[in-house]
DNA sequence: TAGATTGTTAATCGATTAACAATC
DNA sequence: TAGATTGTTAATCGATTAACAATC
């Protein structure tokens, strides 16, 4: 592990190739090679070594990446190779979206503990946690000590909420709310927009489209849907995110 | 407008920029220098002034630009400037986050009609809305002309979502399905993680902080909290998102 | 007018892509 | 060994930043 400052899309990529070999371990896959990868992930062999260059070297000439070994190393780069508590702060739609979502488990995530300052919800169940106050935030934080949190709170209490998680000793915030959120520099924040998301699929209508629909035959360049049954997707998509 | 290709950061900050104009108008603010831009949404007036240039003139050297035209002018480029029906597709938890999602409105956009293929869900109420069946999409879409759908299926699910999606004629598409979908050329897609939110939040925990804490005196940089009453501030959080 | 601020150009920075020697 | 595929270097591409003439 170099001393070079690791792009931030690089990191953004690692999460993706995790998933695609958690995929492939799944299926019974020993080995793949960057243009496996490629294939399955739809960013470039290349781009995918560069990426791995940044922390070692974990693959073989001639063969490829042991998927179990890759899959390992990936989850010690990003630090899923443990437990890590999570406090959420605002039990509303969203946080319960976030309390109930599945795929926080398989890589060690767990939110810990939920925050409300509504006195209506304080004390009420909400998943398999009780709403807490949020004034007891720091209180309950010396306890769990989770270094991440997730702000679902309207914009305008976010930043009120941020500074009582930086008190509360938190060093990364995942942020819900559309609000610039000022923290000081040793707090990491990435910020989720559905609006600015959707703004940019907005715009995008406009352009007329520069691939016509000639020639479009319905045939997927790569990787063809599973061949799943009927039946197996009706369960599958039974319980929707 | 030139034809040159907007980079998509650009179209992101432009989300940004108008929420800051939206709060700056409602606040009766008449005018803004790109300067207060940057003051006000953290982005620099250079990167403000050169985002804009992609697309015309907005403002008057020595005064700046007006808050009124200005949003008029983002919210035509975003095309934020007429109604946008939405499909959404997964009747699950982060489905009813959506549908709930308060600040939609203000931009336009709309949750048209909600699908799901479990019998048990069919039918019944979500929201404003009844939930349909996903075999119904076409159908039903022949109605609406929506333009944009979101995916709140689990991953297993998705793909084969997206081509109905696309059979619907649908050309922009807001995944949450952590998957990756193969669609045909014309049609966009924005991908959101929150596992890879998290994954990059984690990483940045393993750094040892560049930034020390001495000399943090908790002095924001710029634009201190709002000085809002308690009073006010238990109410505005009352509603999580 | 003098001061302020724009829009744009040029310089810098950073990320992606292509190519290939090293090596399994 | 011959073929395949890595890790890395150099070339390309694209986005951000800085500087400044134009202009209100």
């Amino acid at each position: 592990m170099t001393e070079t400052r690791v792009p931030t899309p690089t990191l953004e990529r690692l999460a993706t190739y995790l998933r695609v070999l958690l995929d492939a371990r799944e299926a019974g896959v020993q080995t793949l090679s960057s243009r496996d990868i490629e294939r399955l992930s739809g960013i470039s062999a290349a781009q995918f070594r560069k990426d791995l260059s940044y922390f070692g070297e974990f693959g073989k000439p001639g063969v490829g990446y042991s998927t179990q070994q890759l899959i390992e190393c990936i989850e010690r780069i990003l630090r899923l190779d443990r437990e890590q508590p999570m406090l959420l702060v605002g039990a509303g739609n969203l946080g319960a979206a976030l309390v109930g979502y599945p795929n926080f488990r398989a890589h060690r995530f767990r939110i810990a503990a939920v925050f409300d300052n509504n006195f209506v919800k304080i004390g009420r169940p909400f998943g398999d946690l009780i709403i807490e106050d949020i004034a007891r935030l720091k209180e309950v934080n010396a306890q769990i000590g989770a270094q991440i949190a997730i702000i679902a709170v309207p914009a305008n209490a976010a930043q009120e909420v941020a500074e009582q998680l930086v008190d509360a000793g938190i060093r990364a915030i995942l942020n819900f709310a559309p609000t610039s959120l000022k923290v000081p520099p040793w707090v990491y924040v990435r910020n989720v927009s559905f609006l600015q998301e959707l703004a940019v699929l907005s715009y995008h209508l406009a352009q007329e489209p520069k691939h016509s629909r000639d020639g479009w035959t319905g045939e997927l360049p790569s990787e063809p849907t599973r061949p799943a049954s009927l039946a197996a997707r009706v369960k599958e998509t039974s319980d929707a995110i």
